[in-house]
DNA sequence: TCGTGATCATAC
DNA sequence: GTATGATCACGA
């Protein structure tokens, strides 16, 4: 069957193989949101203020993940997780990337290899976006998708942020971490507001209420990702 | 200008 | 509150 001019359509199934979600993924590349949307039954909205999931959701759509709020992969079968990502017209990440939520207990003895933010990192389908707030949602564009499985290097370089932020949580330090640890890793607020309060343990190892807390990766670190994978290209 | 801390929508 | 999807927006 001739695909190639073939326009994008909203997936009925999951894909069955790696390679066809990367064919599909790669169907969208160049193609805008608004038309995107509109093509699945979708409004646009006019800025992200109050929409901030709805690209990621969009592409889910187009790819086939399987939607909801269930705490797993996007493609489970395949043992691939689906990151959008906003870029610059120059390349340059505009935002971090969101990974995963921490719990701030239990964690004595959990090593990296169990962690939760390396299983959602064993291999990522980054889907690149145009970033630029000046121009309207609908006339942002996909990029051409890189599907990334760390290599030891980057590997060994988020588990040494991981085990310096998990050493720190243990030793009831959560309150005193910024999003400045780390070098690739960083912890930071994940909730509706500040208000929002879970369990952790605080510096006397007493029991203590604090702000949910989530791990997102750098944009330096996604930057040089997206650039090896360039790189790789040509 | 830019990164950190705060925030938005929605399902359950 | 926690999970999903992330971006906003102000102080340094």
């Amino acid at each position: 069957m001739t695909d190639y001019l073939q326009l994008p359509q909203v997936a009925q199934t999951p894909p069955a193989s790696t390679a066809e979600l990367l064919h599909r993924a790669r169907a969208l590349a160049g193609m805008p949101l608004g038309w995107l949307a509109e093509n699945a039954g979708w409004v646009t909205p006019l800025n992200l203020v109050r929409a901030k999931g709805w690209s990621g959701q969009l592409i889910e759509l187009y790819l086939g993940a399987s939607a909801g709020s269930k705490p797993e992969q996007d493609f489970p079968e395949l043992g691939i997780e689906l990151k959008t990502i906003p870029l610059t017209p120059e390349g340059k990440p505009l935002e971090t990337t969101f990974v995963c939520v921490t719990p701030l207990t239990g964690l004595n003895g959990i090593s990296w290899e169990q962690s939760n933010v390396r299983n959602k990192l064993r291999q990522v389908l980054w889907v690149p976006l145009d970033g630029r707030r000046e121009i309207p949602p609908a006339e942002r564009c996909l990029g051409m998708p890189v599907l990334w499985t760390p290599t030891a290097a980057q590997d060994a370089l988020l588990k040494a942020d991981w085990e310096e932020i998990t050493e720190m949580i243990v030793m009831g330090q959560v309150q005193s971490i910024t999003a400045r640890h780390g070098q690739a890793l960083q912890l930071r607020p994940k909730a509706a507001n500040s208000k929002a309060l879970t369990a952790a343990i605080g510096p006397n190892g007493e029991r203590i209420e604090t702000l949910p807390r989530g791990y997102y990766l750098k944009t330096s670190f996604t930057q040089a990702l997206l650039q090896d994978a360039l790189q790789q290209a040509y």
